[in-house]
RNA sequence: CGGGGCGUGGCGCAGUUGGUUAGCGCGCUACUUUUGGGAAGUAGAGGCCGUGAGUUCGAGUCUCACCGCCCCGACCA
């Protein structure tokens, strides 16, 4: 990809408006752009970083045996008067009348949606359990929107439903995603994750829990077990806690975004919609249920949160929207540049942790007429994590130059070794 | 929804007690010279001063209403 055909830019200044880290680096960086307040285009560079972020989540839910769909955004009110939740749900709820005059939601989560779909396509145990996924854009009507992309009305989710005969297959289920969403932080680059004793809120069921990503800017305060691995949302545990329920250690208090969220939903929705199945004795059975969210534009200011320095963000590799950033000093060495660009483009990678390999790098080649100085501050704000020059210094040393955005290690490396 | 702040070229801002031609920085276009940490010169383009209604000889500036954006609170993933 050519920098001087990349559609988004990156700005002289930081948006006014903008005052968490996330907010600051990913608008300026041209990752993101505000339409209306909480809802926000992501611009090529967002939109790839968002992708990546997608596909790590995918494997991972692949890999527990998901299966992914693609439901409607716009669903019926009768679903939601169903369940109770047309009333209960309201501030949340985006609700809104077609041409008809009937009225209808935007989805902010899918319970009633899968949960029909189960009644009608899931009729005995032989066919559970089974889970289904989607990545999709989430509707919230919040009371107030903040952070950039940290608390928005409009947000890119992955929600998950799984199916079950028993409470006990459920648990097994249940347990392989929260090391299931442990691996999607760890790879994401997260450190610190906590799992989380939560508040079910307006999503019933008989629990949950939370993935607490410690940062400055979050906006909950979670306690964490300075002894054993327990945590807990404060709001949902309670104030005052001073030692760990579980093992009796010391309790600090820290900052934290929540980043996912699972349920254990039970019965509730099942037996409001009439979602039965039918067990070996003939008997017929509400399913068992859960659910397990995760928010992509949240998780990706979170990367940016945990992952930056005064002059921008530093993408971990894995979401990376590039691999590589290139560029050169004098326009004489254009064409070694592009040398540079295809060879890395082309070349053969493997990724150990999937086996998968995928030929060449995403490179950045950085073609724009401005000055040296102007391409080291966009490439250390947009934070690809390895930055080449071709200059005739580095030439004069046998190569390019190869900077890690993360430790600043410079190194040269011969073209033919690229 | 309560409290506070703010709306002026694409972005960030200035604009005196109302006064005639609305400025600055960045960006943009053309040419020239530059190139190891946001280069320089010359010449250009680009504005319904958020919207509407008032006050006034005269409104970016004053009044009212509306719309939008941000922050704090309550609420939520």
């Amino acid at each position: 990809m050519l920098y001087s055909q990349l559609f988004g830019k990156t700005l002289w200044d930081y948006p006014k408006d903008a005052e968490t880290i996330s907010h600051k680096y990913l608008a300026k960086g041209g990752f993101i752009d505000q339409l209306m307040s909480g809802v926000y285009t992501y611009l090529p560079l967002g939109w790839r970083t968002a992708a990546k972020i997608s596909d790590i989540i995918r494997e991972e839910m692949n890999r527990v045996g998901g299966q992914e769909i693609s439901m409607p955004a716009l669903q019926k009110k009768s679903q939601w008067i169903e369940t109770g939740r047309w009333g209960t749900m309201d501030p949340p709820l985006f609700k809104f009348k077609d041409r008809h005059n009937k009225e209808l939601a935007l989805g902010p989560t899918h319970e009633e949606v899968v949960t029909d779909l189960a009644r009608r396509f899931i009729s005995s145990y032989k066919e559970l359990p089974i889970a289904v996924y989607q990545i999709q854009n989430k509707f919230r009507n919040e009371m107030r929107a903040t952070g950039g992309l940290l608390r928005v009305r409009e947000f890119i989710m992955k929600d998950m439903y799984s199916f079950h005969i028993s409470k006990e297959d459920f648990s097994d289920f249940y347990e392989r995603v929260i090391k299931a969403y442990l691996t999607i932080f760890d790879k994401c680059g997260l450190k610190g994750v906590k799992l989380l004793e939560a508040d079910s809120g307006s999503m019933g069921g008989d629990y949950s829990n939370e993935f607490g990503v410690p940062c400055k800017n979050g906006e909950d305060k979670m306690y964490v077990c300075e002894v054993c691995d327990w945590a807990g949302n404060v709001q949902a545990v309670g104030a005052n806690v001073v030692k760990c329920p579980r093992c009796g250690g010391e309790v600090v208090v820290k900052s934290n975004v929540e980043n996912g969220h699972i349920f254990m939903l039970g019965t509730e929705y099942s037996e409001k919609m009439k979602a039965y199945f039918t067990n070996e004795k003939g008997e017929r059975k509400p399913l068992i249920m859960g659910c397990y969210g995760i928010g992509i534009s949240r998780l990706m200011a979170t990367i940016v949160e945990q992952n930056y320095d005064d002059k921008g963000i530093i993408w971990p590799n894995s979401v990376s929207p590039f691999d590589y950033y290139l560029t050169y000093v004098e326009d004489s060495l254009k064409d070694i540049a592009s040398e540079c660009y295809y060879k890395l483009s082309k070349l053969k990678r493997d990724t150990p942790e999937s086996g998968v390999s995928r030929i060449g790098f995403d490179v950045l080649l950085d073609d724009r007429d401005a000055s040296i100085g102007t391409k080291f501050a966009d490439a250390d704000l947009i934070g690809i994590p390895k930055r080449i020059i071709v200059s005739k210094k580095s030439l004069d040393q046998g190569g390019v130059e190869i900077k890690d955005r993360r430790t600043g290690k410079l190194s040269i490396l011969p073209i033919e070794e690229l």
